[in-house]
DNA sequence: ATTATTATATTAACACTGTTAATTATTTTT
DNA sequence: AAAAATAATTAACAGTGTTAATATAATAAT
């Protein structure tokens, strides 16, 4: 039925707008601008209109969430070229720090809000593939890594956490205002590469132990 | 003036209502059902009544942030017993994750919403004593075990931060819904464990290496 | 003791929020 | 052209934090 298929593609058309009029307005103006109504404003349709389109204000930040996923991956693009795992691991972390730095508002709602994970629970089936995809793409790394004998030993799964963990640490701290509070403003981003070059040099097994 | 002396009295003690009508709200019925309303249902004034006690909400939540502080260094108390730093460090990082998994909506106050900082930036001199007294407290374990040459030499500042992002990477993802997107529900306490278990270890020096 | 003053508390209101139900307008099908 | 289905809107609900204007209570001065 081509009718019915061109419904579907005036349906999803008007769903690109909301989400693009969302998009404007978090990064223009930040996540609390970015309400029903203003939405509405922007692409010129009623408030209620836009609950024909999407289920809830949970889902349009879901689905926001997810471009922030592709940003992120493509700013990992520059892994490519990088052949030795462990510089690549190290890339990818400041890759991260960075990505979190440049773009607060995406990184708030792909890893700390809880809204969009709302949705996830709602919609899906509870698989979170965009996240699952990153977190794969770290774990090659580091199995990589160990493949090579150049970390530490130790599970596949709880080291790439760890990673994860202390460069969310850094960056959620930073964006919500903790770091400032406790050390001088324009020395919070060169201590959270530190505290990653420092983690990453601690893991590694020092050239001359490695036996490859 | 002893009349003055009692005013201020009275104010502190109304202040202190507020407070625990506060906690009382967000303990039992979560973070987004502290509202001035509820608030003030709950110790029968009128909503308004607290603007006299309290600037904005941000400073009621600030202050409800620095009882968590409270909370969290009395369940540190465990650690004076323990002679061997590195084991100290192990034993702060547990009752961390420990505090945040039980504590999720005070954790959340102190690390995670930006409101109480608000408030800081408003009334204080900018400074965060609470915060950084439990850093401080992290430092000097650290700082004692690189005394001791427990610990892969570093500079303490950024291996205290390193392990304080760790922690609380581990301990956001869980409590804002990430980690339990990611891998079993049941598995995502005890790999959280096993992250700080992996991380203390693979900083440690082994015995074998230690000079002391 | 009664008035004037100050401190405390309240009511009313503003400008918002997400969301649902009931209507109206538009498009498609018969 | 009339009937049915779809799309969009208006009105409304039950909230939110917060301010200005008003009323009440406690204290100070006469």
């Amino acid at each position: 039925m081509g009718i019915e298929e061109r419904k579907e593609k005036q349906k999803h058309e008007i769903q690109i707008k909301i989400l693009a009029a969302s998009m404007n307005l978090f990064l223009n103006e930040g996540f609390k601008n970015v309400t029903i109504r203003k939405i509405a404003d922007l692409i010129e349709y009623s408030p209620t209109t836009l609950y024909l389109y999407f289920k809830d204000k949970n889902e349009i930040l879901f689905q926001l969430c997810e471009i922030g996923f592709v940003k992120l991956e493509e700013q990992n693009k520059n892994l490519n070229s990088v052949e030795n795992p462990i510089i690549r691991l190290m890339n990818m972390g400041e890759n991260f720090i960075r990505f979190g730095l440049e773009n607060p508002e995406y990184y708030d709602l792909m890893f700390i809000q809880i809204a969009p994970m709302k949705a996830l629970e709602a919609i899906k089936d509870g698989r979170w593939t965009s996240a699952d995809q990153a977190l794969d793409k770290l774990k090659n790394i580091v199995s990589e890594c160990l493949a090579k004998n150049y970390l530490k030993s130790g599970d596949v799964n709880t080291i790439a956490l760890t990673v994860w963990a202390t460069v969310h640490g850094l960056v959620s701290l930073a964006i919500r205002d903790r770091l400032n509070k406790l050390v001088a403003e324009d020395k919070v981003i060169p201590m959270m590469y530190q505290s990653l070059h420092w983690l990453i040099e601690t893991l590694k097994i020092p050239e001359h132990e490695q036996i490859s």
